[in-house]
RNA sequence: GCGCCUGUAGCUCAACGGAUAGAGCACUGGGCUUCGGACCCAGGGGUUGCAGGUUCGAAUCCUGUCGGGCGCGCCA
């Protein structure tokens, strides 16, 4: 990867600062933090910073006066062309022409890596996401994790970090016994006995459906079994033909995982007696009310929590905190990014509050909450419920929409906002979704170069410096723009802005296709085919690569 | 009642404390005898819920207020 251009400005400007430092031409202490900025305005350069402006209080020196002083003492050079200043105490930076040309080297030359940046602190990052109980199939409602999880996991390693992506099946507790006693007498149903559904049991069709699957492959033998036994083989089997299920339909969403960690390996394993362990050391636990809690108020938390229920069972706190022993402790991920939605917020305090227990910096535990879904049909909320039954799987919403389209849709909020899936909109509109802009960009690049190369033409001679079309060069700088997004993504965690990117992307590049002729028959046009035939390829290479990263298809033709 | 999130164009959403608040969709009107029209150009549309405050500068930060969502179990 070559240098980053946002690099080079703020290196730039630290040096400049220095010299205004050490020559005792701005009264500085030290050299404060840079920051730079895209302008929204072109007309104020590629880039810009107000630093005099922070300045001009603790110096009090006018923010121009400011601006200038550090403006000379950066000159044009092989990189930047000019350097100005603007009230009320902007300096500006326009990259030189010949540079931006380079870039589009550069960017072939990178090739498939461009984009992929290297970090001087790699970290191993755990990116924990949907992790729904496999009680059921799942549904919209958990979509909006999968591709946030997802993408976020695909920009962190192109940022150059380690990522395992993980599902925490919740393969113990109260829910999953449930969920195994609907099974059992949806199956004793279809052998035509007797069989009551638990109270507060799972409805939905998919629960028969299960079992009737169960009963053809596997006989009635369970029917003549005590009846403890077999709800945990039958269980066992039932929770395993649903993951397989979850499994295949996130694959179809074009999420998949590295991890499928089972609650149950946390007791096995010992490592829940081993947490318990070490957070009673530490002083945390207490017995109360004939059951254990974890001290968490003084820790932070509006309250405690039940750790072990005076009936001996563990709460599903307890095999969360084990959980966070077992991923920082003795998997020693650096970070820990869990996926949630906002009915769980009211546990981040605590869970937070746990870790810390365990001696680990709260602060490499890093929670996101997605805020609710709510699904939609026209004005009519739909209400989803794996209990009742009522809901819309995320195999229906797929099959219908397409996976490209539904991952821009949720992959394009801030995860902050509440959203409305309209899914009479989204059908409807779905052939309007911005992705397929996006991909119709690469569709007609990959076209042109089709056509190129059946036309015999060797373009690796083509002369970038040719490349003088303000369409040409405002695709440049589009291009040059992903490094520093999947750094920022990287840090603030937002992968909302990478589809807003995109569209930018393939905006300059259908303006560039729309005023710069790429082939032609013409003899004198020659030498400018080539060139640009070298900027389409490398446009093609960032669009495919900021699709990629959406986790979306790059297709040569639609 | 308390906690977290949220309110921006008709709709769905962007905007790192910065310069004239931007996109897509929808609407109105234009644009190819040559590389893919799933494209391009132009236009209308905004007191950023409201009121104060901080700042050279606020959609963004602080306080208050009104509206929406989600939590506040020995459920997960």
């Amino acid at each position: 990867m070559p240098p980053q251009a946002r690099d080079l400005i703020i290196a730039k400007i630290e040096k400049a600062l220095e010299r205004a430092r050490s020559q005792s031409l701005l009264p500085l202490e030290t050299v404060p933090e840079v920051e730079v900025e895209h302008p929204a305005n072109s007309q104020h350069g590629d880039f810009a910073t107000s630093l005099p402006l922070r300045l001009a209080r603790s110096t009090r020196i006018a923010p121009m006066e400011i601006a200038n002083t550090l403006a000379d003492l950066m000159p044009a050079d092989q990189e930047v062309e000019r350097v100005w200043t603007a009230p009320p105490g902007f300096v500006n930076f326009t990259l030189r022409q010949e540079w931006l040309q380079k870039q589009v080297l550069a960017i072939l030359e990178a090739g498939k890596a461009y984009g992929t940046l290297e970090t001087p602190n790699p970290q191993k990052i755990m990116v924990e996401f949907v992790s729904v109980n496999p009680t059921g199939p799942i549904h919209v409602g958990h979509t909006r994790g999968a591709v946030l999880g997802s993408t976020l996991a695909s920009i962190l390693e192109a940022a150059g970090h380690s990522v395992t992506r993980e599902y925490y099946v919740n393969d113990a507790g109260t829910q999953m016994e449930l969920f195994y006693a609907s099974v059992y007498a949806r199956y004793m149903e279809a052998l035509g006995k007797e069989a009551q559904l638990p109270s507060g049991g799972y409805q939905g069709d998919y629960v028969g459906d299960l079992a009737r699957e169960i009963l053809s492959q596997e006989g009635d033998r369970y029917a003549s079994m005590e009846l403890e036994e077999a709800l945990k083989v039958l269980g066992r089997i039932a929770r395993e033909k649903m993951v397989d299920q979850i499994k295949e339909d996130l694959l179809r969403l074009g999420v998949s995982f590295d991890v499928w960690f089972g609650e149950n390996t946390l007791f096995e394993s010992g490592e829940y007696d081993e947490t318990l362990e070490h957070l009673k050391q530490g002083g945390h636990l207490a017995q109360r009310e004939g059951a254990l809690w974890f001290a968490s108020a003084v820790l932070g938390d509006d309250r405690d929590n039940v750790v072990i229920r005076s009936s001996g069972a563990p709460t599903y706190f307890a095999s969360d905190m084990a959980y966070h022993h077992n991923k920082f402790i003795r998997r020693a991920f650096d970070r820990v990014i869990n996926i949630w939605g906002a009915d769980h917020q009211g546990h981040v305090t605590r869970l937070k509050a746990a870790v810390g227990a365990l001696g680990v910096d709260p602060a490499r535990l890093e929670i996101i909450i997605s805020q609710m879904v709510t699904l939609k049909r026209g004005q009519e909320v739909v209400k989803v419920s794996k209990r009742t039954g009522e809901f819309v799987t995320l195999r229906e919403l797929v099959d219908e929409v397409g996976p490209d389209a539904c991952r821009y849709f949720f992959l394009a909020r801030s995860p902050g906002t509440q959203m409305d899936f309209d899914l009479e909109l989204a059908t409807r509109e779905s052939s309007e979704n911005p992705v397929y802009y996006i991909q119709y960009g690469h569709a007609r690049i990959a076209s042109i170069l089709d056509k190129a190369r059946q036309q015999g033409i060797d373009w690796t001679t083509g002369d970038v410096s040719l490349l003088r079309d303000p369409n040409e060069l405002a695709l440049i700088r589009k291009m040059l723009l992903l490094p520093e997004l999947v750094e920022k993504i990287s840090q603030a965690m937002e992968p909302h802005h990478l589809p807003h990117y995109a569209l930018e992307l393939a905006t300059a590049f259908h303006w560039f296709y729309e005023n710069c002729r790429v082939l032609s028959s013409d003899p004198a046009h020659q030498q400018l085919t080539l060139a640009r035939l070298k900027l389409v390829e490398a446009a093609q290479l960032v669009l495919a690569k900021a699709l990629t990263l959406m986790g979306m298809t790059t297709p040569e033709r639609m």
